[in-house]
DNA sequence: GATGAATGAGCATTCATTCAT
DNA sequence: GATGAATGAATGCTCATTCAT
């Protein structure tokens, strides 16, 4: 856990000085039983004496370092678009491929390994993405696309300039598209119940780039 | 307000008799309180209170209509379901254009006059799309996709048999890439506060439409 | 249903004079009902709703004729009161044992035959002598129970008159003696649920006179 | 207070460990308010909201201690159980008299003793025996008259054994006689308020045990 | 007179937050 | 600093009673 976010969180009032100075151990928990259980409903839903009981403190604990439920929320936000970005950084440091097309491929396909790792962040973003509730999600939400749209944008303009992609294309349009297929690819694979088939993720995936790239007439 | 709705719903015990039995008026007035206020907060936050109040009637009449607050909620998606699905059914009965670009564009467009004609809907299901909260509302939201899918699926069959369109290519793709754009473009016009430029709703479908269609290579 | 009685309700106000112009037919109907549901449940858990489904009148109508939900019962315990008196009335005309234990004996088992006969009237009484709960349903059980240790009073009577049982034994004793032992069995007989095994009523009721009228030394 | 029963009771999920853990003097301030209350109303009219008052604490901290107003009922049962227990079991260790008929004639009037040192015990149970309403409480009457009738029970096998009582009749006949006695004799005492002449007490219980056993021909 | 829709006071229960230890 | 007991505002739901038709 980035110990500068914490200070920076301690100035906003979103986590108190006694929080701050709590062991790396100690903080983590928190942030574990957070995480499980903002992910696994709904910010009214979530009871702090449960999450008091997963990282195995008390509630009093709990309003000690936070004040308000809500600031443990914003914490956990905080921490996980921390935590996604510094995956998606490191992911981009080691790209192996080249074509932009597979690198947009296998940018998504690579949060099959993020969610491997990051099983508790991943289902939260799954939840704030199609589940949330809280008026304050929503902020979390666009910071989360506001990343992922970032390294679509170095990925296309990167295209752009090797000649892959069409000059005369405004690239916010291939942000959008890309970026919307790669939310209904993730909506569709993990939340829809409706009867519609369910397709393979990495097939449609491919599928659906080879469409934008070559056009459909 | 369609009758045969209210006679299933009391038969699966979402509304009562004494609902069914209400002018039309009254009905409606209700359907529209309950719109406008699950329409601007969560499940949980919406009180009934405030139901009762803006429309006009008593708490116990609402208990006494719905039996649960969870029924009202379930009543009111089946209306807005109702209305989308018939105002849709209707727009294509006098569907205009024909060459299936223009098609896709113009039942992604309309959309704005079925804001402007039912707003309370439009932002109810808005509301169920990027902020909702309740388990309840994920089948909500399933099944105006499956609506919309279900448009753009005839859509899309035409123009495969009129060679507008490859026929190589599986429609089920089609169906996803042209949903996911028009879901990721309704989030970015109407609920993205994110400091990224907010582009203009009709200009971006239309050169996103013309990029899939044309390919970007 | 002695009309006699209903007159005086009225006078008391206890039903009102659109009750009392009811036929006969849906008076019935609605003691019936009151004495079902009131046999069934403790005062507080029985709901008009359901006396006016069992009647088939309206809840309003069961306001109209009572005003209050404790008037529909004291008109109930009243003319249970009425019918259990003229059963027993009736009973001791036709009366054919002579012997003082004998009759005692009869008194208490032909409570069976106003079981089999008045079984809503039996499991009423049942209820408000054991498990009732309602302020108002101890002046019903004291009445029964008053009629009771008369009919026991009348028997012991004529058995001191005819030399069966000593002079030099207060009646009031013996009263209380026998309907204690009489009032024992039904509770063991028709409600308790404890461990202790259960004795047959007819046996143990007649060993019970025997022993008090022999003594047990 | 016995803390093993409230160690089981915490088993059995009927108080929290956080009522364990109170004071003694706070669980015993509870369990008095809710014996006073109980004493005077039916389960339904009793309120949380008033036992709270009486007790001095907060209606959260009842719901805290018990979860719900049904288990605050059963605590208050089973304590008072105990108590009648204790208190005469206690009372057969120094009894004082010898022969059957005065034993079982001592063992009715010490419960004077026991009403005077636990009224609000004794007027729960009367409100049990006689005016008690909620399902629950039928359990309560029989563990009470149960005990009452294993004590007879001993007090009569000690008389056979001791040739005091015919050795041909049977115990439970005995105890049945007996028994009903003492209950008929408590509810004409306590609760009767009919026109009938309230007899005396002791008075009434020595010619009752007389009568049966010298028998009354 | 009959109906049943409308009402709202009333209550158990929830749970974030406070606070004493 | 940590704890968890104490609090009470807040809310969904119940149901006798009222009242308009």
């Amino acid at each position: 856990m980035d110990e500068n976010i914490i200070v920076r969180l301690e100035k906003e009032k979103v986590v108190t000085a006694t929080f701050r100075k709590l062991s790396p151990d100690k903080k983590d928990k928190i942030y574990k039983a957070a995480l499980k259980l903002f992910g696994e409903d709904v910010f009214e839903a979530v009871l702090l004496e449960n999450i008091a009981k997963t990282a195995k403190v008390s509630k009093g604990s709990l309003i000690q370092y936070f004040g308000f439920k809500e600031n443990l929320f914003l914490f956990l936000a905080e921490i996980v678009v921390s935590n996604y970005k510094s995956c998606f950084d490191n992911y981009f440091l080691n790209e192996s491929v080249i074509r932009t097309k597979d690198r947009i491929e296998q940018f998504v396909l690579s949060h099959k390994i993020f969610r491997k790792n990051n099983k508790g962040e991943f289902d939260f973003m799954l939840k704030m993405f199609f589940e949330n509730s809280y008026k304050l999600s929503g902020s979390f939400v666009s910071r989360i696309y506001d990343i992922q749209k970032e390294y679509l944008k170095k990925i296309i303009e990167r295209g752009v300039q090797s000649n892959q992609l069409r000059r005369d294309i405004k690239v916010q349009y291939l942000i959008l598209i890309f970026h919307s297929i790669f939310i209904g690819l993730l909506r569709e694979r993990f939340l829809d119940k409706s009867v519609s088939q369910k397709n393979d993720f990495e097939q449609t995936l491919h599928q659906c780039l080879n469409i934008v790239f070559n056009g459909i007439k």
